[in-house]
RNA sequence: GCACCCGUAGCUCAGCUGGAUAGAGCACUGCCCUCCGAAGGCAGGGGUCACAGGUUCGAAUCCUGUCGGGUGCGCCA
């Protein structure tokens, strides 16, 4: 069953084609003005000037010519031509009972399903997962979620970055501190003891001594890189222990976000496809020699940009810059590295599209890669999309770091997180009503509902300040808030059963049911929104307008106290609520407790 | 230097395939718990949509320019 103002485009079109006019301008769609209708169309007054005569008789004439009387009287008509409809309770309440029955709350499945890979999280090798992870892996997990609720065939994969020169800057680190690797003994014995904590110290120390103009340790690293990909043994045995160690540390601060993936893979893995790709690259004419590095240029003809050089002479160059496939030691660049995970994805999954969910920042470089991509034939361009998002910034409006300056772990951040959670919780004294456990589980879900809730209302296009304060607040367009008030509805069905009450027909009568009706039928266009658009923040608002709603519901209308059949419409109106917003606080990847 | 993104209420953010009186939350003011969870609800004040031009019957939305902020620009990922 389409949603109301599916339904009213529908009828509207049909008005449309039957006068002549361009059915494109038939759209309908909800009013934002309350006081005058329901649903409004504005077509009226854009078709008016191709066909050439005035709005307003365009508006007359739609409006008589008007005839779906079942999901609204003909519309009324205001200012210059805007048609204005409300739709009868009759078909409002045949979308609210539809919505309590469905099994997917009133959503539309896509027109076309197809296989997609949704390629997020990306979490390093020997790096620990922090803030900055934290984007990346809710709102990837989000469009996983989306994607595969509206019935595509979806693929999570992790994408590992466990192939490049932190690698063997890692590597080489180990062999400064061993003195070499000549006793093999020696390091075998290190290798037992790493720790992640230890990467996590090792990695920026070294990474720093590269970026201070080390150029020693430079090119050692790129060596041990090139090594490392080249398929030296001793390489291969150091790596794959960095590589265990941080990845079962990584599923662990997945699983405490509630963010899982399908796909476990890393660049590594792409690697054996590696000297096949550069070698069909090379036969297809795509590379050349430049600087001793192997390059692919995507730039078309005439496409530049100005370039201005250390001593202030400027040149034109081509734009985008070239994908650097292999550098001049012999290492294959991050950019390789994508294109050939793109080979073996077409490969393994077929998927007809390829969303990466990667910093804003990294915006050149994909459609570099893209390009590339579309050169060699791997995959077509519209086939890969990178979903941007903005950094998550402290409240100096800087990318957010701890007090000390320092980079703020993602274990550290929850922790904080979950430890206001228990403080509001003992204000409220639910400390005294539950178990130790259960309370500690509440906290965690509360902690978790904020940060998600707070990220996912911003469109992720944009940066935002996190502040911690704020988005843990019980009150207001936050997490907490949205379980509350699930939580709430709970409440009540619990209480209904104990009663032996159960839920009937739904008749919607009051103002504030027809609210909540509207607001339930709006979930599925919020879920197209956020699946066109990769933007989960039309969920969030939709979450959080059906919260409000049903929060207005719950005021005017009682629904124990009610008797029979009010009591229960208001009991059914009251699940679908619940089944509603529970699946769409689910596509966020918030999870509900029972109580709170 | 060049390119991309952003500038909306005191604060944090939606709205941007042009449409009516620009929305939400916080903060502020005032009401509402003998009644299903007040972590709530209702009402109110608060805006030159950075600025200046342009296109249009109509611009926060499209175009141009200016100012302000962010980001990126070859061997890191």
């Amino acid at each position: 069953m389409k949603d109301l103002a599916s339904a009213f485009t529908a009828a509207n079109a049909d008005v449309f084609v039957k006068l002549g006019l361009e059915s494109k301008h038939a759209d309908v769609r909800r009013s934002d003005r309350p006081d005058l209708g329901e649903f409004q169309a504005n077509g009226a007054l854009a078709v008016a000037k191709t066909v050439g005569k005035k709005p307003q008789d365009v508006a007359q004439s739609i409006a008589a010519a008007w005839t779906a009387m079942d999901l609204a009287p003909a519309p009324s008509i205001a200012g210059p031509g805007f048609l204005n409809f409300k739709v009868t309770s009759d078909a409002l309440t045949k979308r609210a009972q539809f919505v309590a029955e469905d099994v997917h709350a009133g959503a539309s499945p896509v027109a076309h399903k197809r296989r997609v890979v949704v390629d997020y999280g990306g979490p390093n090798v020997a790096k620990g997962m922090h803030v900055g992870h934290l984007r990346a892996s809710i709102i990837g997990e989000s469009v996983k979620r989306i994607y595969r609720f509206r019935g595509d065939e979806v693929w999570g994969d992790a994408h590992f970055g466990d192939w490049g020169f932190q690698m063997g800057l890692v590597i080489t680190a180990l062999e400064d501190e061993l003195g070499g690797f000549d006793d093999r003994a020696k390091l075998d014995e290190r290798l037992k003891s790493l720790t992640l904590d230890q990467l996590e110290a090792i990695y920026p120390t070294y990474a720093r001594r590269v970026k201070d103009g080390d150029i020693d340790v430079r090119d050692r690293a790129r060596k041990a890189t090139a090594q490392l990909q080249g398929g030296s043994e001793l390489h291969r045995t150091i790596w794959k222990v960095m590589h265990d160690v941080s990845m079962a540390a990584q599923k662990r601060d997945f699983a405490s976000l509630g963010v899982d993936f399908d796909l476990w893979l890393g660049e590594s893995d792409a690697d054996p496809l590696m000297d096949g790709m550069i070698a069909d690259l090379g036969q297809k004419g795509l590379l050349e020699e430049d600087d001793g590095a192997r390059i692919l240029r995507v730039a078309k003809p005439g496409e530049t940009k100005k370039k201005k050089h250390d001593d202030g002479t400027v040149v034109e160059v081509e734009s985008p810059d070239p994908l650097i496939v292999v550098s001049r030691d012999g290492s294959a660049m991050y950019g390789a590295t994508d294109l050939a995970t793109i080979v073996q994805r077409m490969r393994d999954q077929k998927p007809d599209l390829i969303l990466y969910c990667v910093d804003q920042r990294q915006a050149d470089h994909f459609e570099q890669v893209y390009r590339a991509a579309a050169k060699a034939g791997y995959a077509p361009r519209e086939a890969l999309e990178h979903i941007g998002f903005g950094t998550m910034n402290g409240p100096d409006g800087a990318p957010f770091k701890t007090r000390a300056g320092g980079v703020l772990k993602l274990q550290d951040l929850i922790g904080q997180a979950e430890e206001k959670a228990r403080e509001r919780l003992r204000e409220n004294e639910v400390d005294a009503n539950f178990s130790t456990e259960e309370f500690e589980d509440i906290a965690h879900k509360v902690a978790i509902a904020a940060i998600k809730f707070a990220d996912l209302s911003n469109f992720r296009g944009t940066s935002y300040i996190f502040d911690l304060d704020r988005f843990m607040s019980f009150e207001g367009k936050t997490g907490p808030y949205l379980l509350y008030q699930a939580v709430r509805i709970k409440s009540i069905l619990r209480k209904a059963e104990e009663q032996g009450v159960n839920p009937g027909p739904i008749a919607i009568d009051r103002e504030s049911e027809r609210t909540l009706a509207l607001a339930l039928d709006g979930f599925d266009a919020a879920l197209r929104a956020a699946y066109d658009k990769k933007a989960p923040h039309f969920l969030a608002e939709h979450a959080h307008n059906l919260a409000q709603a049903f929060s207005g519901f719950f005021a005017n209308c009682p629904i124990l106290q009610s008797e029979d059949t009010v009591r229960a419409s208001r009991l059914a109106l009251a699940a679908a609520t619940l089944k509603q917003l529970t699946l769409t606080l689910d596509l966020l990847g918030i999870d509900v407790p029972e109580r709170m």
